[in-house]
DNA sequence: ACGATTATACGTACAGTGTACGATACATAG
DNA sequence: CTATGTATCGTACACTGTACGTATAATCGT
């Protein structure tokens, strides 16, 4: 049909950003065009005129938030730089969950490139041999990419966690093999903040690399 | 239809052992009921006979895998112990590359809760206080997920990624702001085969927590 | 002012997906 | 010889992405 006459048109943005929305309501799985169209007050195939592709839509929803990391300050020391980064982009990966799971997948794009980049040259600067860059870039993305999968996937919201371990512990009988399990559940429901353990294994590793440059 | 004469019948074992080939030849999205059937010889709906859903025989794939990861020798040091089943959880992984995608998903079967109870258990029985074990088991799994998930989402096969880094090498425009990147693929490309770098970074979390025992 | 062209929008249709329901036909028990 | 349980699957439905064709509004050339 025609472009309706007293409506604002659609656009690449506000389908991006309605696209995004959706996804962190309801996890990147029950995105699908119809439902995002009748958000929009559209017709599924109206969204293909500024996406040609769901694939597409995808690829821009993972640069919308990789535009979301901070570029480190050249000024600082490559440590500060690395951690910084990686948490900015922590960060960002936990306001949008579902992106880990499509991160590496879809088309690398401008600004998961312009990342990349930000991470060798922050590395490479500093005394790192192209080999031990890309190692490190590895162990830190690693790192992300995995602390956003286990903050994603696991299937319980924080508030529903109490509950359900209260219900476990009810209901496992106390002979069961689990002993440390049990207790771990325990303990996570006694203390329900646990700090964020993302930046003490992400030290370890800054360590450790630390160590292999002055090594040398 | 009935139950035909001269045909083995279905189990729950061949079911799985089919769809656990399948996915690691065709990866998990394109893993489907009715191809998996006529893998099987049978119609679609047989398979519901053995698993409610599709979901349950995925729990049941999670499951598969987990069973192949080393139980902990009670003799070794936390540190070998944990290694190696760190490395053996790695391996399973990389032969079984589409579970990451749905491993913590999944409801936690006994084999998954087994590997759980494992590692607290090493910790805790060697000096790690609750809130350490957690904290180590939480790294140790980020790093073998993550690990996991980038090898399975790369979206190149060892084979491909020679030929695509020599196109990209000559299509991109030498002055793209990306020398770092740039440099990297060549550096890739031309050592095909770098070590897996997995344990490496393993031992920097592992020295982590092995400082932060001693220094209490 | 008015016809031609482009930009925007979407109805319909099709080939997949998981799976609910009910109909089989065989094996065995009574 | 029924009758009942076990194993199998044909059909149908709701939902997915999207190819194709078409309809109108906006814009431009004259």
């Amino acid at each position: 049909m025609p472009r309706t006459k007293g409506k604002e048109p659609l656009s690449q943005e506000k389908i991006l950003l309605a696209a995004v929305k959706y996804a962190d309501q309801n996890g990147i799985d029950k995105l699908n065009i119809r439902q995002l169209a009748t958000l929009l007050n559209s017709g599924a195939m109206s969204l293909y005129y500024y996406f040609s592709s769901k694939g597409e839509l995808l690829d821009a929803m993972v640069e919308f938030v990789a535009a979301q990391i901070e570029t480190p300050d050249p000024n600082a020391t490559w440590r500060d730089g690395i951690a910084r980064l990686a948490m900015s982009a922590h960060e960002a990966m936990g306001r949008h969950p579902w992106v880990c799971r499509i991160w590496s997948k879809q088309t690398l794009g401008p600004n998961r490139l312009a990342f990349m980049e930000s991470v060798l040259r922050v590395l490479r600067q500093n005394g790192f041999s192209i080999a031990d860059a890309y190692e490190a870039y590895c162990a830190i993305t690693v790192h992300i990419e995995g602390s956003a999968l286990q903050a994603a996937e696991f299937p319980l919201k924080p508030k529903d966690y109490q509950r359900a371990a209260a219900a476990f512990l009810e209901s496992v009988d106390a002979s069961a093999p689990i002993p440390y399990f049990i207790e771990n559940v325990r303990y996570r429901m006694e203390h329900a903040d646990l700090p964020d353990q993302f930046t003490l294994v992400l030290d370890m590793i800054l360590n450790g690399f630390e160590a292999r440059l002055a090594h040398k």
